[in-house]
DNA sequence: TTTAGCACTCAGGTAATATGAGTGCTAAAC
DNA sequence: GTTTAGCACTCATATTACCTGAGTGCTAAA
């Protein structure tokens, strides 16, 4: 059963009445804001039935409604108007985005930062591989005669550099068969794979050179855990502070808590499977407890062929989902651009 | 004029007494716990002279005492025992800077982290070269015919390197060349001089080659650039919000965005150049605005000849410096037995 | 110099009261 | 069958007045 047009004006009417003042929306707003022309106790009695209906909620007798999770979650798939971005907003994100020195966690980094600052949310960002990572190669750069500059480059085309001390000293030529017997053994390994094959090497090596090769694939190893790793990092976590909802400390700690706690653990419900590139995650949709009084709006994109980023903006479920949603796929339309393969459709730019 | 050792005592008892409940401290309290068997009216009157003297204050006429600045300051120079750390936290702290990949930044975060953790307190940290930094040396990796690696190494140990992509073909040897011209040209210069020594060279250099040069010339300024800037970063802000001076928002809010604002511009007053490697800074003694009802303790560390760090604790004047200071000192210098040169005197172990 | 005693102050809590936005229901009008 | 005006009712919030008690400063005696 889907609701007459008009109910569903009085719901978007509530919506949007709510998500700009945070008070219970009577009826008296409502025949004012939705351009209806009928009286108050018409309204009324629509409002009633959309309560009934579970799409309102009233926090007791005597007070305006306030729109349910159902409530939201129609606003947003049905009702919900897509917003434009100005100009001078656009022009900050490929800003933002145009670092010079394009370190992928630092662009990352930034992005989530603006993003923040121009959705007044606080905004998470996480990346992770989609497959298993390899080692693509090895170089090893003489520095003195007892340290060396080992540079691992992995098939996701990231490029690691450590530099390594060694107890003894080193020659050119031994430095060259080391690079040899890395490039020959440990490229195209994943990280356990490695783990193995220095195991089985143990045996039949000299110790000293067995040292040497160890020292170069542990510092691989960390590399492609750290590359395979679920990066969470957030940015803005103040603005939660800017809306009422958070105004007792009871219901900010714990929020702000999650999200500063950085990288721990795999987080939020990763959108990285489904195929969708962009999910709104209402109050008691999300799974995560910390999270049952607050909606996460989330895209991602793609980093190179073997991972995907999502960033997401977190808020009450009282969140402008208008204004986030656009901004939100502008960005990820744009990391996805920046960092990807191309964008299927052109699809009209925003830049009006 | 040095105070009577009896209103030593009771500032103290004042002093501890606040730190520990936030509430004004009456004269009934401190004969409590000043173990000074006289009666309260004594008491009375020995507060009323500290705080005529200016190291006790009242928030209104018929309430308890509170610290002022002049009052913490004395009980930090003077009055304050010196805590010992447990050998549980001692653990923690030696078990969070014992990362094996020991990337600097993600050290001192991850020591950032756990000081918040042990303090109950947000903390900041902070890296910056003392001198000009400039680079030692360059490498130069080929990966495809038209990409390559630049590897730089700075006269600060740090190594980055970046994957280039260039629009034309490259072979070995030109790749030869290139080393061989900036290992001999932009060895040893700092981020202007090879500004200008690249400006030079263009004039006198084939358009092509001098491409290739710029491509990790900027590469190189970029780094460091950014070994030459402070980089802020916090961890932990949420626990300001456990301190009831922070219960109102109005109070959090500023000091918070402060804090998590992140990487904006030279910050806090650089402990960095003065000689002493603890400093506490009381309220008041703060220059900048949003600190000004905020203490902060910090302590500065050695990384290698040419950098110096600083980590610090950010809290209410009303803080625990007896337990800050204690962990933070032991920090310090762990950070520094890590990354500097020898500590002078090794000094007696927290380790009891 | 110390102490007991006492009147005084004042922030914070509690209870009583007022206010007003908003509701549901009924009965008349369209 | 809808829509509307009218009205009594509800209840969160604001306002007010009052009370309580911790803590003070001062004085006079020990």
């Amino acid at each position: 059963m889907t609701l007459t047009d008009r109910k569903k004006r009085i719901l978007r009417a509530v919506v949007e009445t709510y998500i700009a003042t945070a008070e219970p929306v009577g009826s008296k707003a409502v025949a004012e804001l939705a351009g209806l022309d009928v009286s108050t106790a018409t309204i009324r009695n629509e409002m009633a039935d959309l309560t009934e209906l579970g799409y309102l909620e009233q926090p007791h007798t005597s007070a305006g409604r306030v729109p349910s999770a159902a409530g939201y979650r129609l606003y947003v798939n049905e009702l919900m108007d897509r917003q434009q971005l100005t100009i001078q907003e656009t022009q900050r994100i490929n800003e933002a985005l145009n670092l010079k020195m394009e370190e992928l966690d630092r662009v990352i980094d930034r992005a989530g930062k603006v993003l923040s600052q121009i959705s007044d949310y606080p905004v998470f960002t996480m990346a992770a591989a989609k497959e298993r990572i390899t080692v693509k190669r090895f170089d090893l750069l003489m520095v003195e005669s007892n340290a060396f500059i080992a540079v691992v480059m992995t098939d996701n085309s990231a490029v690691k550099n450590k530099l390594i001390h060694i107890p003894g000293q080193l020659t050119d030529p031994q430095l060259q068969m080391l690079s040899a017997v890395l490039n020959s053994s440990f490229v195209g390994l994943s990280r356990e794979e490695m783990e193995q094959t220095l195991d089985k090497m143990e045996t039949h090596t000299a110790p000293g050179a067995f040292e040497l090769i160890s020292l170069v694939v542990e510092f691989a190893m960390e590399v492609l855990a750290d590359q395979g790793q679920q990066k969470f990092r957030t940015a803005g976590i103040t603005h939660l502070l800017e809306h009422p909802e958070y105004h007792s400390l009871d219901k900010a700690k714990p929020l702000m808590a999650y999200l500063s706690e950085g990288s721990e653990a795999p987080r939020l419900p990763a959108i990285l499977d489904t195929g969708k590139n962009m999910n709104i995650l209402i109050g008691p949709e999300n799974v995560n407890d910390a999270l049952k009084d607050t909606s996460v709006v989330m895209a991602s994109y793609d980093i190179g062929d073997n991972m995907r980023g999502v960033i997401g903006v977190v808020g009450p479920t009282r969140m402008d989902y208008a204004k986030v949603t656009a901004r939100l796929s502008y960005f990820a339309d744009s990391l996805t651009r920046m960092f990807g393969k191309e964008l299927p459709p052109p699809e009209e730019d925003a830049e009006e």
